[in-house]
RNA sequence: GCCCCCAUAGCUCAACGGAUAGAGCACAGGUUUGCGGAACCUGAGAUAGAGGUUCAACUCCUCUUGGGGGCACCA
């Protein structure tokens, strides 16, 4: 859908201005704004050749300036009023981006040597809305899990250990139910714990797809594809003029490309760091699989290894803007004002399952991503128990719900758009001038990543729509009136659902 | 010690270097014999501190204070 942001950029370059900056859908004053970057030239003379551009004539009904650099611009009425029909063009809204890439989107990835902790849930709904997102913007992208079941890790080995009764590292009940269950016949930690780790990533997949709502398309084991198939070592090749050895071990000299310092690839008993197995995935990302770029999503556990992986990456002739990492803060569990460090092995830890048991796969996800990724989150399970009650997230709902039970009432719910006209009270307008925007914010998201972006709109449009639903009778004797308002009320259904989906939210017909 | 993130209303969070810093909850008051009151309206209330850059700073820079994370031959 074309958005209302790229016509006025059109209007701008068409009347000659050089300078725009950006183009603002919530500006201070007026309905959109162009910000111009500072010049010579006037911002009254810039106004003026607007002005007279002839498309600018069809959509704008007031033009002003606001010196420095704002020209504000008012929407006319009856361009609103069409915008409508576009909406109900569509089934999926959509912003196609110029450029179609070919995506990987990899998230969660958890060890797997237990059930996802609420800390994993900030990740997993950031990344599972991203990918929406990124499809709608007219990209090929791929949902990976990557499965860390190395035989060799350290933590493999200790989960085997376990399950063979010679260390009790991590048993919580979940795991002590899970050795019982699996039949383990080697006596090798490695080898058992491999096997106990695919047991155990079955479950992280079944409550993946049916509790959290997040299907990926590929679960990508790291014994399977890399270590079994030696892509380590010949990924070692590759890198070999940038090894040099220091104590025995083997070090990348990953200070050359950014880093902060070099790294040890290969310690000095011969085995590899994950490091190396780690580089090989990403380098199997871009080359074997062809992805053009790779979004990683981690916990800021791992930001002191983003420099690193981008270094290699560099040295495998992989550009570092291809590969983008988000940060996502880390979760502070918190009881009584107090906090409670998350540790599997001590079994202090609180389950997303058991979460979403309390309040909800809705409330949970609108909960996580409310919150920018760069900030830190302090959760408390009973608050957020207490405060499932009072969500956003089913005031959002709520107008879906109601939109729905209007449209139950009426006899002829058909569209009749050349009733829409006599859309001109200021509740409607305002209402439709939050309908245009839901491609505007997947463009923005497509770009910066920020999902916080879509819980916001979201309530944005619902108090637009409880608004116009107050002032505004929908169900009304004027016969022409009415279909105009039903008419206008299936377009604002439409992008409710449109944006709850992009969410992974429920649409509600009922409450 | 070095590096990264954060500090906004009583609470939980927004704000692409842009205009009068927005919401929700909580608080005080109001709206209903109209399609679902899980709604609508009104009010009170905030950028940690000090400098600097800019036509313009919550946003960028420096310092201070306070929180979190990292600095492994763990993953």
């Amino acid at each position: 859908m074309n958005t209302t942001r790229d016509k006025i950029r059109e209007i701008a370059i068409e009347s000659g201005i050089k300078n725009i900056g950006y183009i603002d859908n919530r500006p201070s004053f007026g309905d959109y704004a162009i910000i111009i970057k500072p010049s010579k030239e006037k911002i009254e003379n810039l106004a003026e050749k607007i002005k007279s551009n002839k498309k600018a004539k069809q959509i704008f009904e007031k033009i002003e300036t606001a010196p420095p650099v704002f020209i504000n611009l008012y929407l006319k009425e009856e361009y609103l009023q069409n915008r409508i029909k576009d909406i109900l063009k569509e089934k999926e809204i959509t912003k196609k981006q110029k450029e179609k890439k070919k995506i990987q989107i990899e998230f969660i990835s958890a060890n797997p040597t237990g059930l996802l902790t609420l800390g994993n849930g900030r990740g997993a709904f950031t990344g599972d809305v991203l990918a929406n997102i990124l499809s709608r913007s007219g990209h090929k992208v791929q949902r990976e899990f990557y499965i860390n079941d190395a035989k060799n890790s350290k933590q493999i080995k200790t989960l085997g250990e376990t399950a063979l009764n010679k260390g009790t590292t991590y048993l919580t009940p979940y795991l002590k139910e899970k050795i019982k269950k699996t039949k383990i016949k080697t006596e090798d930690p490695g080898e058992a714990g491999y096997l106990l780790s695919k047991e155990i990533i079955k479950d992280i997949k079944k409550n993946t797809e049916k509790e959290f709502k997040i299907k990926f398309d590929n679960w990508f084991s790291e014994q399977d594809n890399i270590i079994q198939k030696n892509k380590h070592k010949k990924v070692y090749q590759k890198l070999k003029k940038y090894i040099y050895k220091k104590e025995k071990a083997e070090w990348l000299k990953t200070s050359k490309y950014g880093a902060e310092k070099d790294f040890v690839l290969v310690r000095d008993t011969g085995e590899p760091t994950y490091f190396l197995p780690d580089i090989a995935y990403h380098y199997n990302k871009f080359k074997e699989r062809k992805f053009d770029k790779v979004i990683d999503i981690w916990g800021a556990d791992h930001h002191g290894y983003i420099k690193r992986m981008k270094a290699a990456m560099e040295m495998l002739g992989i550009k570092k803007e291809r590969l983008d990492i988000i940060i996502m803060q880390l979760v502070r569990l918190v009881k009584d004002g107090k906090e409670i460090k998350m540790s599997k092995r001590k079994g202090e830890y609180i389950l997303l399952t058991d979460l979403i048991k309390e309040v909800g796969i809705d409330v949970a996800r609108f909960f996580f991503l409310m919150h920018s990724n760069t900030r830190h989150m302090d959760f408390d399970l009973k608050l957020a128990k207490e405060k499932s009650q009072k969500n956003p997230v089913y005031y959002v709902q709520y107008a879906y719900a109601r939109i729905n039970s209007i449209l139950k009432n009426a006899k002829n719910t058909k569209n009749k758009t050349k009733t829409l006209s006599k859309l001109t009270h200021k509740a409607e307008l305002d209402l439709i001038k939050e309908l245009i925007k839901l491609p505007e914010i997947i463009e923005d998201t497509a770009n910066d990543y920020q999902v916080q972006r879509l819980p916001q709109y979201s309530q944005s449009l619902a108090t637009a729509f409880h608004k116009f639903y107050d002032q505004c009778k929908v169900l009304d004797k004027k016969r022409e009136k009415q279909d105009a308002r039903l008419t206008l009320i299936n377009a604002t259904q439409l992008i409710l659902e449109n944006t709850l989906e992009i969410m992974g939210i429920s649409q509600p017909k009922k409450m």
